[in-house]
DNA sequence: TATGGATATGGATTTCATTTTCATTTAGCT
DNA sequence: AGCTAAATGAAAATGAAATCCATATCCATA
């Protein structure tokens, strides 16, 4: 199933392996070009894609609907907190999640269910001062320029 | 904080309501030209995405990223579970994982924590009877390419 | 009922992540 | 070495969503 050990999909899965928090394609490609590796954008995409099929990667999506992957720990740990503002993510404990949606499907009838959980927030490192009063609910658009480029926290 | 009540807008509203499953802004855009509304594709963009800033409607994303969307129910239900075959969905219970997502808000010091949670499977009308082969109900086709399984959330 | 400024519209254009194409290269054999 | 299916990658295609901006429309006020 895994695909042939090539030079490319080696760097790719080192670089991803060395970086523990959630990387785009993209930004994975850059990484790898600056370190002076020669790889094509399209190879990045097809092996983090191939990661993913093949259960080495998990992925979240970025309010912008961009993939994020990150190499899947060998534990198993599968749901994240990221930070708006600086990208960063931490595994958080999600046994009760897990557990209803396990009710959820046996409730329902549904065959194969999955779930995906994204939770997003600003962490203690990013947060103002205090100067802007966030709404209680949803309400934050596409966070900042500064929140889609910058993936390092200034703080 | 509601925009003016224009034609369009309301247009938007009442195709939203009338459905009572998710659809996307193109999709949406099809059914109002085809029942001879005039509308730009690029309004009924925009008054999906101020609906959903201001709670009036519900948004998840399909395999493709794709936005779906959906009303919101005036009891503020927020999470479904999504049918893969046939793209029909049913509100779920989610007061255990609101109530997760408040505690992992409290205990990490993240501020302004929001959640994504969706919910797939194949509905009990979708089931297969005895053997795998495509599921019969086809109302729209939507995942002509959802056969790569491995989904992050692969449970 | 007019007026005017704020707001909304929508076709065209742009952006940008991701996918596809396809000619070329390479890994992994015998 | 030689073979071949798989992998590569540059360029082009795709497609959803955002942006532009000239025009149209709402609506409070006179």
């Amino acid at each position: 199933m895994g695909g042939r050990t090539t030079r490319q999909r080696t760097a790719v899965m080192r670089a991803l392996a060395r970086r523990q928090d959630f990387v785009s394609a993209q930004e994975l490609h850059a990484l790898l070009v600056t370190d002076g590796i020669r790889i094509g954008l399209t190879t990045v995409y097809r092996a983090l894609r191939d990661l993913e099929a093949s259960g080495g990667a998990d992925v979240v999506r970025d309010e912008a609907g961009e993939r994020l992957y990150r190499t899947r720990p060998a534990d198993g740990h599968r749901h994240y907190l990221l930070c708006r503002a600086c990208g960063r993510s931490r595994p958080v404990d999600s046994d009760v999640v897990e557990e209803w949606a396990g009710r959820i499907a046996a409730d329902t009838g549904y065959a194969a269910v999955e779930h995906t959980v994204e939770l997003t927030g600003i962490c203690a490192n990013c947060q103002p001062s205090g100067d802007e009063g966030e709404p209680p609910c949803h309400h934050w658009e596409r966070a900042p320029e500064a929140a889609g480029r910058a993936r390092s926290c200034a703080n």
